[in-house]
DNA sequence: GTCTATACCAGGATAGAC
DNA sequence: GTCTATCCTGGTATAGAC
């Protein structure tokens, strides 16, 4: 199989990030749960912030597809919807992945270094898409509000556990349009 | 005057893990600032971890204090405009401390310790209300999403700054309010 | 190309002198 | 109440074995 070594240590490294956080997990600890030392992790990736990188990398990917896409298209009701849901699909798709950058948001930050600027404007863009055209104070609020909803889908609160993504996605949705439509306006 | 060394630690420590974040500040350099060395903190808060504690505590009692309040008031519309108003009130007047969560999630629960089971209640207790009584899934879901926008006020989006307190006071209550009525038997 | 051994430095923590 | 000295752990760098 292709899945080589890199894979594995991706796959323990995020294992033990989203069970103990990053800062907590020490790359002995990951090594040694591969059979290796810490120095043989230097070799496949350059530092323990390059191994969080590889692992946010798809995630951020994903992100900045879904705001290309969202820019292409009109600013009307069933393509905020479809927007949306995008959002949400990204974020149930990444789940534990999308769970460390609130958990651990000031080390993901540090991590992706040169790319936080791209992030930013990922989402500056997205905001601004989901603020509609001409926004106000008001409308750009919301649209951040909205995606803060979407949120709500990665769960680290206890009241969420035992929830379906179906009835996530479809509760969820439903919220964040809402908020979005507080404007009165009701995309044109 | 009575603020002594303590409460100077604390203000540094405050505005230092505000701008770095928790983990990318040291003790040294909270030390150097106040004129003195690392050990010297250690004669005042037993750990880096106890410092934060002592930072945030103030933001858990308050948070506390809402809910207790809360729970003695009915499921009406009036009343839950204002818990959200008064949730968001708190997360306002704590706005440095409360940033710290979203941005150090890892470190603050790390932190707080035995107080985790505290706050896990708290919010518990807090979306319990919001969703009403005998709530279905969904209503739980939009309690959670609803606290969730009111995060927004915290501002880590750049699409956030230069935005007053007051907009985001009037905006983010109603967009909170929009979700949890989403469930269609508005609050009884 | 893959890994081990080893050393280095920074950061949190402790003990004991003043 | 503050300092010096010391310890341990963790991220990092490099030399070299296979």
């Amino acid at each position: 199989m292709v899945s080589d070594t890199r894979s594995a240590i991706r796959e323990v490294a995020l294992e033990l990030f989203a069970r103990h956080g990053y800062e907590k997990t020490s790359l002995r600890e990951i090594a040694e749960r591969l059979g290796m030392t810490k120095a043989a992790l230097y070799y496949h990736y350059p530092s323990k912030q390059a191994l969080l990188l590889s692992i946010i990398e798809p995630l951020i990917a994903e992100w900045k597809t879904v705001a290309d896409k969202a820019s292409t298209r009109p600013h009307d009701r069933p393509n905020v919807r479809l927007v949306l849901r995008e959002c949400l699909d990204v974020l149930l798709g990444y789940r534990p992945i999308a769970a460390m950058f609130t958990r651990d948001g000031a080390a993901v930050l540090q991590a992706i270094g040169p790319l936080y600027e791209d992030l930013l404007e990922i989402m500056r863009r997205l905001h601004a898409w989901l603020a509609g055209p001409s926004p106000t104070t008001a409308d750009r609020i919301r649209a951040v509000a909205a995606t803060e909803v979407l949120g709500a889908a990665l769960g680290w609160s206890p009241d969420m556990v035992g929830v379906s993504d179906d009835d996530l996605r479809e509760v969820l949705l439903d919220a964040a349009l809402a908020v979005l439509r507080q404007g009165g306006r009701s995309a044109r």
